[in-house]
DNA sequence: GAAGGAGCATTGACGCGTCAATCACTTGGG
DNA sequence: CCCAAGTGATTGACGCGTCAATGCTCCTTC
């Protein structure tokens, strides 16, 4: 196979080789097992879900640590029946409140609470290192580089895609 | 950054870069989108779950289209309770049978009926398809080749590390 | 200022995944 | 032979994610 050839997508053949099938397997696979991993360690240094956390960087980021709870979907990108279901599940715990939106009686504000940001707090630095430790040291700066790139394309690809 | 530094882990830095975190978020989202849209086309092309199919694929491969729950659970990495839960759902719809194991009474053999080997047959074609469009059309071969290599160092380091 | 459509958020139902507990059976040491 | 430990599999509880349906409120238009 000549340089040319290496660099057009495959989206001409017929079907996907097995190796290539296989790669997408692994893909899958790997990255599942990350997630569990990283889910697990999460959970043992600091009783929060992969979900929780990400709603408690998006508030501690928020000004006022408190955002519409529209805008919070915005910025996790997560459905907003998905969304609703986890603060309840949060608000429970005490890590978040709702509060009625002064300015459109439809809304909801979602308001990090004193607990939920020191339970943020803790969580960070031990999941930083957990990420490091999984995935981070795992990789030279080429092969960054190149799932950058791989990771561009396929979004790319995807936002195409409909 | 020289052709050496470029080639070695990044393990001894301190932290990840904010490039680096960013490739990592990335490459969750992205692999979720990619799930996201394969198990729905694969609902809606067929009514099966992602879980479904693996199960329905392995069973298929099987002698006699059976095998013993634990072999299952070891051919497709689940855990056992996981399968033992999916199972009960694929029962109820049809789609696999349980039968008591002769040679053991603990045990419990998994069979594929006549109606799930003919829905994963009609599956199996538009879920390659589906690969293809959503994944595999977008990589050329030199962006399959690093991709593989990132893998298999991913798979390594994840095995070594426990 | 009332009607109707659009937007914000929640709810219920259901499939899925994990953990811990449980049950039934097998096996091996005494 | 018996019992203790180990193994195969299931169950219940609970958190999580999606879909479809719902309830309010806001906004536009007439």
């Amino acid at each position: 196979m000549n340089e040319t050839e290496r660099n057009r997508p495959a989206a001409e053949r017929r079907r996907m080789t097995s190796q290539e099938l296989a790669i997408w397997r692994s893909l899958i696979d790997t990255t599942a097992e990350l997630r569990r991993r990283l889910a697990a360690q999460l959970a043992a240094e600091s009783s929060l879900s992969p979900g929780d956390y990400a709603v408690l960087l998006a508030l501690s980021e928020a000004d006022g640590r408190r955002l519409r709870s529209s805008e919070l979907a915005a910025a996790i990108d997560w459905e907003r029946s998905r969304l609703s279901h986890h603060l309840g599940r949060m608000e429970k715990r005490g890590l978040i409140e709702r509060v009625e939106c002064a300015t459109d009686n439809r809304g909801a504000e979602v308001v990090l609470t004193e607990e939920g940001a020191r339970i943020f707090r803790a969580a960070t630095a031990p999941h930083a290192r957990a990420i490091k430790q999984h995935f981070g040291d795992a990789l030279n700066p080429a092969q960054f580089d190149a799932l950058d790139d791989i990771l561009r394309t396929l979004t790319t690809h995807l936002e195409a895609g409909k």
